[in-house]
DNA sequence: GGGACTTAGTTCGAGAGACGAACAAGACAG
DNA sequence: CTGTCTTGTTCGTCTCTCGAACTAAGTCCC
């Protein structure tokens, strides 16, 4: 149950009716094809001349495609339906602290192309290397092909809207019009957005539709260098009012406990992100200092950790266990906060699941309200990989199957 | 940018895009009443004419009705529109562990009569008494006034699609079925809702349009004996997946603390509700037993500390700046995992405003990520009383301007 | 006071699109 | 070849948007 605002409203015209259902056409291709143009009648409970005159638009505009005849048990052989992805190009860009990543990718996340390069923290440099980049990876791979946009992902607070990027701490980035920029290089169109956010666009629009359809709450934890999270409720990505939601990386675990980079005291962050694992095996207490020191020289990884834990290392095996702890109280404040349908956790402290899950589980279930909330799912991110990636392509691609917003 | 559920959709017909601008027409009168036809036209960039059929369709059903001419400087004067909201009343309904309150009001959220009585804890008997009192109310105040519907709230985990109470514990009811058994008893829609979703809905709903209008974002945090908290995001109702989201209350201060009447330890609840508050003052440390005996023979109460600290009591003082304190503590949580526009907070102790606003935000001050967040708003709910029933109302109200959901 | 001008509200015709019925195109069984 | 069944297209009808013309009711100016 939405409001309507009665100052920024989207009235219904002649075309509407006619946009919503080729939509509603559009996206039960995508989750059932191949279908034919007369199941797609009995689902969407219409004629099958409406049907018609609707795919004929769609299959001019190249968003769908026929494929080959069927063989059915009675009666003439449907002519089957598929959603183009392939004839439709995306470039995915993950910037990052030491590199950044660009992968051309069609519209059903197939990838076609990776690379990467190092980090220039100039913004005008940055986006000139990218324009660069565009523009070779589209020469050298899409041949003919129609590249539909940009997906960048920012490690840092965004408008999607503006396109600006508000503040990016590890970047050090502050009121960066990205969008614009390489509107103007490169002639696409560029979408942005915080890569935890994005993390979690990518787990509700792509992937295979059984773990799409229903769920409409969830909560996406990415463990690394930081803790970022990517928060959905009612089917939709929290930005919040200053576009800083679903910062859950931030929450105090504590009155007291280790200073976090953020500035602030006992985050949930400084007890479980890598570095925290990795100041924690080594003896140290964790510090802004002592995580500076670990990313320049670090000798150690929570890799390694990992490692010498399943080789028996006790204290490393300890360190993991810990934050195992932490993690899980983390994840009793959204479970208790929001009630999602499950919490995702990726990173690399995923390689230790074995270890951590059972501290988890204990930690929510000592907190959480009502026993269904207690046995929140907490799954490893599905593989696959380069989930920001992901949520880079979803970022273009998402737009073209979501409802229209009408009210 | 949400997503089309393939196997739970809604198709356009002929009459959706009517339906839509019905809705649209409906909520600008009730923003801008009084308004004209021209008005109306101008502000939805449709004919006059379409104005027109609309309206009219409106008036046959008595959603709106036509008032007075008004003076304009020049050309014919408009007939100005209205919505209909006092010949269609609501039946709304607190239910609370010592009393039960009915109010009947109108669509407007006017109160017309107001009445309680003990809590009855057997379902089948409380909903008998309220069936009889609901009779009671229409047929002495409702002068042949349509009822719209029943709005109950109930301080517990409820299913607001089928009508069910999942877990209500401080009623003892588990899996009770409220709304069908009133609907057989009076013949009314029935909608229920838990209190704290209920009295973010109210905010969301009801009160001028200015305080709606552009607020999608926020938090109302109610601190009675317990803390509850409902949650508003991307202007829906937060309910989780188990429906028990919006449960702030129960979100750890700290990996130690007191014990909860939940079960749990060191909850916010614990830490900040009137009991804990009044049991610090007296030097007590909160436990379930010292709360249970706080409820059962309550020489002080919440209001005698504010009372005292305004008459100088220095213990007083300490006890409700501490509360305070914690209050910013979980209040921190809520801006940087949601990033609200602003957070509500009702209940006996914004009385004491004055004194607890400095807490809360130097707490919010010191955790949250830049500085927007931690300057987010923190207002005492606005007044009129009665969140709780205003809710209740809500739920009856709501529905009949919400927007359509389509796709 | 009467015409010119303005604004509000209604009516009407054209065009867009949902919707249902009829029809053409395959496929198969007898 | 004929009857039956299913898919896909075409076409007329009905609903609804949308703009233009028209009526109603004011003010202003000569």
């Amino acid at each position: 149950m939405r409001t309507i605002n009665p100052r920024d409203f989207n009235r219904a015209t002649r075309s509407t009716s006619r946009q919503i259902n080729r939509l509603i056409l559009l996206n039960l291709v995508r989750e059932f094809q191949p279908i034919s143009r007369a199941d797609l009648a009995r689902r969407m409970a219409v004629g099958r001349g409406m049907v018609t005159t609707l795919v004929k638009e769609l299959l001019a505009e190249g968003a769908v495609y026929e494929g080959a005849l069927t063989d059915v048990p009675r009666g003439r052989r449907p002519k089957m339906l598929h959603v183009q992805t392939r004839d439709r190009l995306v470039v995915a860009i993950d910037i990052r602290f030491s590199r950044t990543y660009l992968l051309l990718s069609d519209f059903g996340g197939n990838q076609l192309a990776l690379e990467s390069f190092g980090t220039v923290f100039d913004p005008g440099q940055l986006l000139d290397e990218l324009a660069m980049r565009v523009r070779r990876l589209l020469r050298t791979h899409a041949a003919g092909a129609h590249c539909e946009g940009i997906g960048i992902v920012i490690p840092g607070m965004v408008d999607r809207r503006s396109g600006r990027v508000f503040n990016a701490p590890q970047l050090g980035w502050r009121d960066v019009q990205v969008r614009s920029g390489l509107v103007e290089r490169t002639g696409l169109p560029v979408h942005i957005e915080n890569s935890g956010a994005a993390c979690a666009l990518a787990h509700l629009w792509l992937g295979p539709g059984e773990r799409r359809s229903g769920i409409r709450d969830f909560v996406y934890v990415t463990v690394s260098d930081g803790v970022g999270t990517g928060v959905v409720v009612n089917g939709e990505v929290v930005r919040g009012h200053g576009h800083t939601a679903g910062e859950f990386g931030h929450i105090p675990i504590g009155p007291d406990g280790p200073r976090c980079l953020c500035g602030a005291q006992g985050c949930l962050e400084a007890h479980t992100s890598n570095l925290a694992t990795v100041a924690r095996y080594l003896g140290y207490d964790f510090s802004p200092a002592v995580a500076r020191e670990l990313l320049q020289q670090s000798s150690v990884t929570v890799d390694d950790v990992i490692r010498r834990a399943g080789g028996g290392d006790e204290r490393a095996r300890a360190a993991l266990l810990e934050t195992g702890r932490y993690l899980g109280f983390g994840f009793s404040v959204m479970v208790n906060a929001l009630n999602p349908a499950q919490i995702i956790i990726g990173g690399e402290i995923t390689a230790a699941w074995n270890l951590i899950e059972a501290p988890i589980r204990a930690e929510i279930g000592r907190r959480a309200l009502t026993r269904r909330a207690a046995e929140t799912p907490v799954v490893p991110a599905p593989g696959g990989g380069l989930p920001r990636l992901r949520g880079a392509i979803a970022l273009v691609a998402a737009p073209a199957f979501a409802a229209p917003q009408v009210g």
